[in-house]
DNA sequence: CCTGTCGCAACTGATTCTGTTACAACAGGG
DNA sequence: CCCTGTTGTAACAGAATCAGTTGCGACAGG
């Protein structure tokens, strides 16, 4: 299976906000806002910048004067943060039942495979680093 | 979501078949012996091992004389081998339903990520396929 | 013909995801 | 002090996927 859409969703709300926020006199946009460009339910958007608010990546006004807001510039946002704060599982399961402890393969392989696993999700995570929310909006509206 | 755990009971398989199959006078290795060690159900093994075979990491025979073996070295299959063979999906997901097209981040965000995306996978595959199924096993017995 | 295993389809229950509805909480404007 | 528009969040539905299971035909040797 894959990893669910929510990093695409993070990725496209944060870009759109880092081209309409700051054409916004007070820089806040809706939840509806975005999800008219994401093509979703705003509850679903409130649920994924939540994520997000959690990260630290961006923040929330309720009220009269409510919506979203960037907390820090795009260049400094980059494609690993996204998905580090919305994506909490390991990339690759291992066994959904334990394997059979009376074996030495069943009994010795989990922890094998968790340290490969981990080092191919760190090496993902290096390359999305690379990437930061304003290179995607550039490249976007180029 | 994660990655599903078929990659962890490929393997599994593997690692089991590579210590096991030499012991045999025909090399051959059944559904259920692997599935003894893996915990689970002798069809989720021939379901995985399917995919293994597709692959050109194993074969099987019928018969009377049936089961499974390695066609390949257990040093020449890395974990790249197997994660390719089992998980067709692209790691990361776009949007579940396309984004807005009036909107410009909605028309051109998609292939923008699935590049970023794409060298992602990219790199993680590389880490994996610097680990045998040999190293596996190997690691699995210290 | 008998036996043991593979191959495969079909089904189940559990889980997760996306989308949706509903409504309280909130903050400012008038 | 009420009105308004938005957030925050719970609850639910439908779809998809997964792991597990059952059943049975296909097969190849003894």
């Amino acid at each position: 299976m894959s990893v669910s859409s929510r990093t695409t969703v993070a990725a496209h709300a944060l870009a759109w906000m880092a081209l309409v926020c700051p054409k916004r006199p007070d820089g806040l946009v809706t939840s509806d806002q975005i999800a008219d460009s994401v093509n979703t339910n705003p509850v679903v958007i409130r649920r994924t910048l939540g994520s997000l608010r959690a990260a630290g990546l961006v923040d929330s006004q309720r009220g009269q004067r409510a919506g979203w807001r960037l907390t820090r510039a795009p260049e400094t946002i980059t494609l690993a943060d996204v998905y580090l704060a919305v994506e909490p599982e390991p990339l690759i399961a291992l066994h959904s039942t334990p394997p059979n402890q009376l074996c030495p393969v069943g009994r010795g392989i989990p922890p094998v495979l968790r340290e490969a696993y981990d080092r191919a999700e760190r090496s993902m995570k290096a390359e999305l680093s690379a990437v930061t929310v304003a290179d995607v909006l550039r490249e976007t509206m180029a």
